[in-house]
DNA sequence: TGATGAACATACTACCGGGTATGATGTCAA
DNA sequence: TTGACATCATACCCGGTAGTATGTTCATCA
């Protein structure tokens, strides 16, 4: 917030306490879902009580939102490179799709989250300023929704997609992709080639799904 | 469960009456999830009281396993008859993913209670018998998808599909075909023909992703 | 016609969990 | 050294919610 010109050890060391709490929560909100999940849960996780939680969050749906933020963060910096990248448009498109599956894959938790705050609204008694927080948040998951649209239309104008309906198929596109967050289970030394052929699967589905042809696909 | 010979009206409004509850229970499972939604929410939302709710139903956890269980059912009821027809494998699969994703938008509620009995596995604070039947529910729905697994398995086998390995082609399966349980928006005035139209897309997407030819997808 | 039980409503309790108020500890700056 | 502030822990409050105990209505039946 401030220029931060105070002494520069300082902050880190209470990034890295919030980024522990987000941690945590992300993974008490996995196990049992957002309004299951206490402050005391995610604080005994920590070795902590609640007063640390509440020293970096104002309430528990502000943690929610952050857990939520930082969830989307990762998606924008992971699929960010290839988006702005000179790549054709199915390269770009399947490069992108490899990133965000990769991504429900590696930040399992965040995901599951960012999940929960998307079908599940978050309607329930908000304070009206951070109604405008989810609003943005919800802005924010459109906006990464739309960098695949744009190049999922570019990919169907050139012929190297082909599906009838946008929505449909984007909304179904996600859903494939997304499966991961919910059945992949981390299995005890999984080497890296293993989870990229996950990835591949699963990205060669979604791209048969959306009408690439079979050499392209695979 | 006694031999019925009461009185055979006496019933049927008993059974009614549970089934009003299970579709506002379900329906507040949907809005807010399991955790969030109250007895009193339920019962507001029938026009009534707890004292109703709890005259059918032991305990909160009780009355969202039938829910699940009703969820099953209708899903089992609605794949059924294309299972035990006489199909082709390819054509029998079809007509199964069809009638499970028209059963995802026709009975939404229902279904995002099972979903998230499914991947929320309710570990927590259950007695030993409820845990029974928690299981029991978790092996319905092992068992309708072991359904789909076997049709998949027969049809990999004649050449209709073609995939790599079979638990993630499944898993990717349903999180594509599930996907209308979250994203999926009842509009005024659908006709049967628009609701098929969506069915249409997504299964397409599915066949597709499982590497069905274009002629035979379409 | 009175008794019995189903099918609820009403009223209450116990407890959990979000939130707050305050205290304890360390760190840095002047 | 001291005062200010950040970073937590402790102790407490209180509203909501699952569950219970009891009352009420009504239909059926002996």
């Amino acid at each position: 917030m401030k220029p931060a010109l105070t002494a520069p050890e300082v902050r880190p060391i209470a990034q890295n306490s919030r980024e522990e709490i987000l941690r945590a929560a992300a993974a008490c909100f996995m196990e049992r879902g957002y309004s299951a999940s206490s402050i005391d849960d995610v604080a005994r996780r920590l070795g902590a009580t609640k007063g640390r939680i509440y020293h970096h969050y104002p309430s528990k749906a502000d943690l929610f939102f952050d857990v939520y933020r930082m969830g989307m963060d990762l998606n924008f910096s992971a699929v960010g490179d290839v988006y702005h990248s000179d790549l054709g448009p199915y390269d770009k498109f399947f490069g992108m799709c490899r990133a965000h599956v990769m991504m429900m894959i590696e930040e399992q938790a965040f995901q599951r989250t960012v999940w929960e705050g998307v079908n599940l609204h978050l309607n329930s008694a908000t304070t009206p300023d951070q109604r405008v927080v989810l609003e943005r948040l919800l802005k924010m998951r459109a906006e990464y929704d739309q960098l695949f649209r744009t190049v999922m239309e570019a990919c169907k104008a050139d012929g190297s997609l082909n599906y009838k309906n946008q929505s449909i198929a984007v909304s179904t596109l996600f859903a494939a992709m997304g499966g991961p967050v919910f059945w992949y289970k981390p299995r005890q030394g999984e080497t890296a080639t293993q989870l990229e052929n996950i990835v591949d699967q699963v990205v060669r589905f979604a791209m048969r799904g959306l009408g690439a042809s079979e050499r392209t696909a695979a």
